[in-house]
DNA sequence: CGATGTGTTGAGCAAAATCAATGGGTGTGG
DNA sequence: CCACACCCATTGATTTTGCTCAACACATCG
């Protein structure tokens, strides 16, 4: 069950994330693996990619965190996904020309970066790749949508409680140390922007996070105390991470294990 | 330019949808039409799909509206999807096993339904249909984010406003007469689970997009009059919607053109 | 004709936004 | 080492937006 995750900022995470929802023939992970590609490292806050790109590359994730943001016409701004080590940051730009959004750095990161036409001939010719890309898209897809639902009917206090379970169990499923072993690498400003809220009304309901137990503070430094309560304050459900394949990137067994 | 749009309820117009974002070879195309399939009729408000079902068949929409619909453990609803003419209802099943949203009828409405088994095979063997296939589910996804920024971001009336933009749009853009030549089929109810208000709240909105003569309304019916102050009071950028090739399926000139 | 769905309106309330000021780390340069 | 700047967090006062509750109107359909 518990297998050694793969070393940090390694190429192998990405892989086992395709394998925590996909199953892979040894022919196709060999053939991932030999994928030409570039390592490169970006600061806070660097843009991978604009809205209006035509990006050729494809980047993954090896180490740190990314969002994609967009940007309404009078300069609001919506995080609308965060994206951790493993996940691939940008297999649309395979599929469709122009970026609708941005995509930056949220901590400093490693990046593997591929050739879109490399990945594309990898999809086109092996069936079994194209399946796990697009199972990966679909997934992506449904995070969303559960954050459609959170931002649009849960309160400030449950959307955050909520935002939280679902980055821990994300690192805990490929891997990563969770948000109770390490602390949440995004300012107030940013999970305002990420919950449809204001920074100020974030702080004063991430203290009653705290006044309940449910998370703990240090500093700037914002970790999970009681993962239960903050589930139950959640209203968490992970059927929507569709977790259905056993977790193949080792990791000891997960606090949410059965609850789907 | 200008072809005429395909009979309603006609199983061309799920080609045209695909044909409107990529393009598919003559073979490709024909065998897209040789699918086997049924053709089956939906009441509104009937349950296509429900979360937690393992469906093993995929619906195209050929008439009428559909929608996707997530509720909270408080029994509080969010509608993270609108369908129309030529959508196919869900791809998603082919590649993960289990639905994460229930999947409704809005109006009374027509779907073809094919076995996933032989979708599945289509986009196994023709590279084609599977980046159609994939282009169209990234769309889908690029609409949801953009759903995320409207409600997260922007006041009632612009979310409201933008909503209808976009599903005027749309329907142009597959050869549908779009919300200025018919009415809009959704209840205030509807409309308020999607956009996160509550139905009193639209109710008052949409009060105040007549006012300003930007829709008009006869009885339940509501309908644009005025799509660029809409558009206007929106701020909306269709860029989201990745409209990247000639529409394929007729229709004039929308009045978008250019704005890309 | 009544039953049921929706739509409409008003009054009061609650959640979150806004505005504004203060405090506290961290890092840099003198 | 200290001073300063900068960014972020914090707090209070006030306003706004949208929600809740409740009553009523209006259509459609049996």
């Amino acid at each position: 069950m518990s297998r050694p995750p793969p070393s940090k900022g390694s190429f192998d995470l990405f892989l086992c994330k395709l394998l925590s929802h996909s199953g892979l023939s040894p022919a196709d992970r060999a053939a991932l693996l030999a994928l030409p590609r570039a390592h490169r490292r970006f600061e806070p806050g660097a843009f991978l990619l604009r809205e209006g790109d035509r990006p050729d590359i494809c980047p993954i994730l090896l180490s740190g965190f990314a969002f994609r943001r967009k940007l309404s016409q009078d300069g609001d701004r919506q995080i609308v996904a965060i994206k951790i080590p493993g996940d691939s940051l940008d297999f649309q730009s395979i599929f469709v020309s122009t970026a609708d959004h941005d995509l930056q750095a949220l901590t400093e990161i490693e990046v593997a970066v591929i050739a879109n036409r490399d990945m594309e001939n990898l999809v086109a010719s092996r069936p079994g790749i194209a399946r796990a890309v697009i199972t990966d898209i679909l997934i992506e897809a449904s995070v969303g949508r559960e954050w459609l639902l959170n931002n649009g009917r849960r309160s400030a206090r449950a959307r955050l409680a909520h935002l939280l379970c679902e980055l821990h169990l994300r690192l805990e499923l490929t891997g990563s140390p969770g948000l109770v072993a390490r602390s949440l690498p995004l300012t107030q400003e940013q999970l305002a922007d990420l919950l449809g809220l204001t920074p100020v009304h974030i702080n004063r309901t991430l203290k009653t996070l705290v006044e309940r137990g449910a998370v703990v503070r240090s500093g700037r430094k914002i970790r999970i105390a009681d993962l239960e309560k903050l589930k139950a304050i959640a209203g968490f459900n992970p059927r929507y991470l569709h977790r259905e394949v056993d977790a193949a990137c080792g990791g000891e067994t997960s606090p949410f294990a059965g609850a789907d």
